[in-house]
RNA sequence: GGGGAUGUAGCUCAGCCGGAAGAGCACUGCGUUCGCAUCGCAGGGGUCAGGGGUUCGAGUCCCCUCAUCUCCA
């Protein structure tokens, strides 16, 4: 352990509480300060695609503090889960090695949304740890920012910290970030205040130990960092202050836990404690064994952890994205337990404790127990299957390499130098195509007295990497600059008002912004149709301040239609379409933009009418509502845990994935059909209800990804069935879908199905298609009924194979071909060679091969050539080994044969065929064989 | 998003340089033996994942699609 540090003196001063004590403690603490409890958010962001996993506890108000978006309440507290496993914070690699590194973690949050500031956040932070919690406040220190005197004279003067333990530290403007916190290249930014533990003065190492971030001295442990966002970063990294400042602060509570509860790190805490005690159950290791194995111990705590949480919001062992994560972190555990020598699962063990002891706080644990312990004991089966059959394949590399026996327990480090090496070419190719693990690898390679050339194996990941990044990357950077213009646009004309679920079609919409290629423009033109083809792509974009158009989102696609300049003179719209709206999107917060190809000329400021494709959305509504009442079937049928994952309406059909680990049987399929249909029959009403969040979960209704809590939510009802938040378009009723089928269910990677659907007209026009290539089907098979199809399908098949072994068996359907013995009878002597030479309507290649080997087993030594009586007339012919001894080669005598029936053909001494296209040619085929075999018997004797 | 591997009988898998689809287990029948995985004989069972192509001939070579496994981002 790089970095354990002695067990502190115990303070008696410090009353020890369970975390979940702590948790609660804080959450009561900020709501009796007017701040709006507000419960963790999933692992998973819900809409920022630029972050895999949430990984502070700010995520789930990222919009609110930036301004994007306001909510009923100025001040909010939670307790957040946070993954720390990829991207620009990554402590993967770190876990286990440290006191305090983890990939799952806990962050518990004060926020001021442009409410208080920093004396009521420094306030409360000190009030609550050394009054409500206890802490002596001579075990406390604080950072402030180099230049943040505001910050400085409240620690000093009013809290009353002594100058020696507040220290002063970053200097952003020459890139020392510390003590500053941004949120990204550019938005809001500010200096940030953190509070230390003094763990005790005999954990000093070095003179230089002041309150630092903690990594530099185990004496101090960061605890708090209190963010004050009060500027506005820009691109040159100028800063502009904010109007409303606002505070964001990280309390990490397993460090909170590890100082009150005076252990020497995070895993001996209660949080973990648990875990290594079924761990340790489960192997029958006493202290002093998992003293020496601590590393392994925290690793499969602290993975333990994530998985169980990751599973539980919805994350699935994939091999991308977060599933891919997920995997990595549940693989690195499983192998922790084999060193620890667990060969048997262990995985869902250590995860029903992570539920029972974090349940508590985290309901959803609880709720989806049985999905995340059955998601947990699949991988680890099928991770043991990975690891048999990559053992396998290692133990068959080493063969070549080695001889010697197998030393169970040998280390790498104890190989003679001369050792032989797995190429790392071969290393890597176990890993990369059979994923079994490097270190696993090295571990038994060493066993068998082979080391493993690790240079090789680094270079040729390297090299991987390197191929894999060079695609994602230029589209990424585009993609970031696009943003930034729709932004600028954004804080300038404000939120587009969508009008859509009233109407279609809005008039007197005026133009705020127009966009080509990436450029914004005052007016644009369009130009003639040639120079518009050579610029394929070159798509417009407009921008309007009032649109009845639909911006893809909740998986429904966006809207298409057109937008009509209105005439200046009177003020009605003109005949001419302006511009072809192809589709809309919604590139950030509130902005709709429509994409599409511009017909004359536009200038910002005009007027227009916006009219919708009222026919296609009508579809999209149909598949829309479907798919609610196709989600709401599916889960009665197969239960609750296939829930949304994902989805997409467009107007022509639907298409839905769910976590499911098999298919649908077609009894499931038939019962959702069936169900869905009923639902349509009884033209349920469809009813629209703007609630706070809170309430719709109260009423029950399904919220698949993270909604802005506490904000009032868009439901949609379809009565007495289904209740789901929603912002899409929908019918009014459910009689509206008209029809349902389901086209498709199929897997689109492991644990993950999709089904794909039809609604209205469409579905009408698959069913009817399908029962017209059925009635076809039956008028050609020669049924009577459509009915009657399998059984004539049977009948058929019967012949057919009766047939193909009646041919397989001897001449077959050549009923007057004769009979090998006549056919050896009547053989010719060419030479001292004995030659069968005959044409017959054989049916088939395999005809002439099943006759040719009876009459040579007949015959025994000799020719047999045999022609097929065809329009594309076969030859086939066999000469025996003696002959074969002679100087005779089937091939040749096939390419002579083939040459009058103008014709290819070949293969080898003994055998050979060919086929040609003149069938008055075989008779002097035949005399060309025969001509062929003297000649060579001529030659060769 | 970019790679690699695999797909052959109910199961586990062979199938060489392109030349008539195989083994073991399982199954059915007959015989043998009443000793816990007995032996023998006979038999059934295949869209070689699907679709194109090259070739006289493709399980085998090439391309596409699908499924599963796996690595990287």
């Amino acid at each position: 352990m790089s970095n354990e540090s002695p067990p502190p003196d115990r303070d008696p001063r410090i009353t020890a509480l369970p975390a979940a004590e702590i948790r609660r403690r804080f959450v009561e603490y900020f709501a009796e300060r007017g701040h709006e409890v507000v419960p963790s958010a999933s692992l998973v962001p819900g809409g920022d695609q630029t972050l895999l996993f949430t990984n502070s506890g700010m995520v789930q108000f990222k919009d609110v503090l930036t301004g994007a978006e306001t909510r009923s309440y100025k001040r909010a507290v939670d307790y957040q889960r946070c993954l720390r496993v990829a991207g620009k914070h990554n402590d993967f690699e770190e876990v286990g090695r440290t006191p305090r590194h983890h990939t799952l973690f806990e962050m518990l949050g004060n926020f001021s949304f442009g409410d208080y500031f920093k004396p009521d956040a420094i306030g409360w932070a000190w009030d609550f740890l050394t009054r409500d919690l206890g802490i002596p406040e001579d075990r406390l220190a604080a950072t402030v920012y180099t230049t943040d005197d505001d910050a400085y004279r409240i620690w000093n003067e009013v809290i009353g910290l002594p100058p020696e333990r507040i220290a002063r530290w970053g200097d952003f403007a020459n890139g020392d970030e510390k003590n500053f916190w941004r949120m990204a290249d550019t938005g809001p930014a500010g200096p940030c205040s953190e509070i230390h533990f003094d763990r005790g003065v005999q954990l000093s190492e070095g003179d230089f130990c002041t309150p630092d971030h903690s990594e530099h001295c185990p004496r101090w442990l960061e605890i708090w960092n209190l963010v004050f966002m009060q500027y506005e970063l820009a691109l040159d990294r100028s800063l502009t202050p904010l109007p409303a400042p606002g505070v964001d602060t990280g309390l990490g509570l397993e460090r909170l836990a590890m100082a009150l509860q005076q252990v020497p790190s995070n895993y001996d805490t209660d949080l973990f404690a648990p875990i290594h005690g079924r761990m340790r159950e489960l192997l029958g290791h006493d202290p002093d064994a998992f003293e020496a194995e601590r590393f392994s111990y925290q690793v499969i705590a602290d993975h333990a952890r994530a998985v169980t949480f990751l599973t539980a919001d919805g994350v699935l062992p994939a091999n991308e994205g977060r599933g891919y994560v997920l995997r990595k972190i549940m693989r690195r555990a499983v192998r922790h337990g084999r060193l620890l020598g667990r060969r048997e699962p262990f995985m869902a063990e250590v995860a029903r404790v992570v539920i029972d002891t974090m349940g508590e706080a985290y309901p959803h644990l609880v709720e989806r127990r049985d999905e995340v312990i059955g998601a947990i004991v699949r991988e680890e089966a099928q991770f043991t299957r990975t690891l048999e059959a990559g053992t396998n394949l290692l133990e068959e590399a080493l063969i070549p390499l080695t001889s010697a026996e197998r030393v169970i327990g040998r280390r790498p480090e104890d190989l003679p130098a001369d050792a032989p090496l797995i190429p790392g070419a071969v290393a890597f190719k176990l890993h990369d195509t059979f994923g079994f693990p490097i270190d696993l690898t090295i571990e038994l390679a060493s066993e068998y007295g082979v080391g493993v050339d690790r240079e090789g194996f680094e270079a040729a990941l390297a090299e991987q990497r390197e191929r894999s990044r060079s695609g994602a990357r230029a589209a990424l950077r585009s993609q970031a600059e696009l943003s930034a213009l729709y932004a600028s646009i954004q804080s300038r004309a404000g939120d587009t008002t969508f009008e859509g679920y009233e109407t279609a079609t809005v008039e007197g919409a005026r133009i705020v912004a127009i966009i080509r290629d990436g450029m914004e423009y005052q007016e644009l033109e369009a130009v003639d149709e040639i120079e518009l083809r050579a610029e394929a792509g070159a798509t417009a974009e407009i921008v309007i301040d009032r649109t009845p158009f639909y911006a893809e989102g909740g998986g429904q696609v966006g809207d298409q239609g057109i937008l009509r300049l209105v005439n200046s003179a009177d003020g009605d719209a003109s005949n001419d379409v302006l511009f072809e709206v192809e589709d809309t999107q919604k590139p950030v917060g509130g902005l709709i933009v429509h994409r599409g190809t511009l017909r004359g000329a536009v200038k910002v400021g005009q007027m227009v009418v916006a009219a919708v494709d009222a026919d296609r959305r009508a579809h999209t509504m149909r598949n829309h509502t479907g798919t609610h009442v196709l989600h709401r079937a599916l889960r009665n049928v197969v239960g609750e845990r296939a829930r949304q994952a994902g989805s997409l309406v467009t107007p022509d059909y639907l298409r839905f994935d769910f976590p499911f680990d098999r298919g649908l049987t077609d009894d499931e399929k038939r019962s959702i059909e069936d169900e869905a249909r009923r639902i349509i029959r009884e033209d349920r009403a469809v009813s629209i209800e703007h609630m706070d969040m809170a309430t719709a979960i109260e009423r029950g209704a399904d919220a698949f990804f993270d909604e802005k809590y506490g904000e009032t939510v868009r439901t949609i009802r379809v009565q007495d069935y289904s209740f789901e938040l929603c912002g899409g378009t929908h019918c009014r009723a459910s009689g509206q879908i008209g029809s349902f089928v389901i086209t498709g269910e199929r897997s689109i990677g492991s644990g993950m199905r999709r089904i794909e659907a039809l609604t209205g007209a469409a579905a009408d026009a698959y069913l009817r298609a399908r029962s017209h290539a059925l009635e076809a089907t039956a008028a050609t098979l020669g049924a009577q009924t459509t009915d009657a199809i399998p059984e004539r399908i049977a009948t058929l098949q019967a012949e057919l194979k009766e047939a193909k072994r009646r041919l397989r068996e001897g001449g077959g359907a050549a009923g007057a071909a004769p009979k090998p013995g006549e056919l050896v009878a009547a053989a010719e002597l060419i030479g001292a060679a004995r030659l069968v030479a005959h044409v017959g309507p054989y049916e088939s290649i395999d005809a002439l091969k099943s006759a040719a080997k009876t009459i040579s087993g007949v015959l025994g030594d000799g020719v047999v050539v045999l022609a097929m009586d065809a329009e594309e007339p076969q030859v086939f012919v066999t000469v025996s080994a003696d002959l074969v001894a002679r100087g005779l080669s089937a091939g040749d005598l096939v390419r002579a044969a083939v040459a009058p029936l103008e014709g290819k053909g070949g293969g080898r001494p003994e055998m050979a065929q060919g086929k040609g296209s003149r069938r008055e040619g075989i008779p002097a085929a035949l005399e060309a064989v025969r001509s062929a075999v003297r000649q060579a018997l001529e030659n060769g004797a």
